[in-house]
DNA sequence: CTTCGATCCTGAAGGC
DNA sequence: TGCCTTCAGGATCGAA
């Protein structure tokens, strides 16, 4: 579900809304996600306060204590403040706050991960430790890309949505980022020019920033902290608009699975 | 080593 | 209405 748009949004919802609570209970419901929720970390933080939320790729840290949890929403994960009193399906977590809030941690298809590990150490876990370069950090670039890229031949949209390489880029985004950098996705990358890099990496900031301004993307289940639905869905070029015509220059846009996952582009616009 | 397909899981949507 | 198939914002594993 959520890319680095959708991340970066829940994390400044959670910036709001958690940083300064104290915890006073935790609730697990659900431990078999992707990996077990680990029985300890209730204990590791109850009575604790939470200090800082930070996002790292697509994970979120939260700062806590003597340590820091670390959360992976996967496809359909979700952090969300219950107000009403109802106990939904798939509400695998309750972290019950000393106000009496209490923040749910909803996760139907379990793709999602809850952990923790001691604060100062979550850099060298291996949940963290092989992930590639921020894109919206300093140092992302053409030539960042262009080296990274050297002596493979893989599709650029595959190459870019590569948590080992650039993190944060998922299946809506890359289609929208090539589509705005006018390069085709299955182009492999041994063939782009620096040119092209230069384009695309323009475009990765752009695209990423105009997402997080826009609350993210809604296509079903992302949600923002307080409910609110991603507006960007409403500013995709290509991403779901196979066989309708290209904003541009109306050509129908094209589509077609690529590593799995569906793929949009123009094929008069993008080369 | 790189690349690519299968796989984990649940639910929504569409065809019949 | 129901039943069946396909697809979904991700990441990992193993085969080639």
């Amino acid at each position: 579900m959520p890319e680095l748009p959708e991340v970066e949004t829940i994390r400044q919802g959670l910036a709001e809304n958690l940083v300064g609570s104290q915890i006073h209970a935790v609730k697990l419901r659900r431990r078999d996600l992707r990996v077990p929720i680990p029985r300890q970390l209730a204990r590791a933080v109850v009575g604790q306060q939470v200090d800082k939320i930070r996002r790292r790729a697509k994970y979120l840290l939260f700062d806590i204590g003597e340590h820091t949890l670390i959360s992976h929403l996967g496809m359909t994960g979700s952090w969300t403040f219950n107000e009403s009193n109802v106990r939904r399906k798939h509400d695998h977590v309750s972290f019950h706050l000393m106000d009496g809030r209490e923040l749910v941690f909803n996760d139907p298809r379990r793709f999602g991960l809850l952990t923790i590990v001691p604060r100062g150490s979550e850099g060298n876990c291996s949940w963290l430790s092989h992930l590639g370069v921020e894109p919206l950090g300093v140092d992302f670039d053409a030539e960042k890309l262009r080296a990274l890229s050297s002596g493979r031949s893989i599709p650029v949209k595959n190459f870019l949505m590569d948590q080992k390489i650039v993190v944060g880029i998922g299946n809506i985004y890359a289609s929208e980022i090539l589509y705005r950098a006018r390069v085709r996705p299955l182009r492999r990358v041994e063939r782009i020019s620096m040119k092209d890099w230069r384009a695309i990496a323009t475009s990765v900031r752009e695209i990423l920033r105009a997402a997080i301004g826009g609350g993210g993307t809604t296509l079903r289940d992302y949600r923002s902290v307080n409910g609110q639905s991603g507006r960007f869905k409403n500013r995709l070029q290509v991403y779901g608009r196979a066989k309708l015509p290209c904003y541009a220059c109306s050509t129908v846009i094209q589509s077609r699975a690529l590593a799995g996952r569906s793929t949009y582009w123009c094929q008069v616009c993008q080369k």
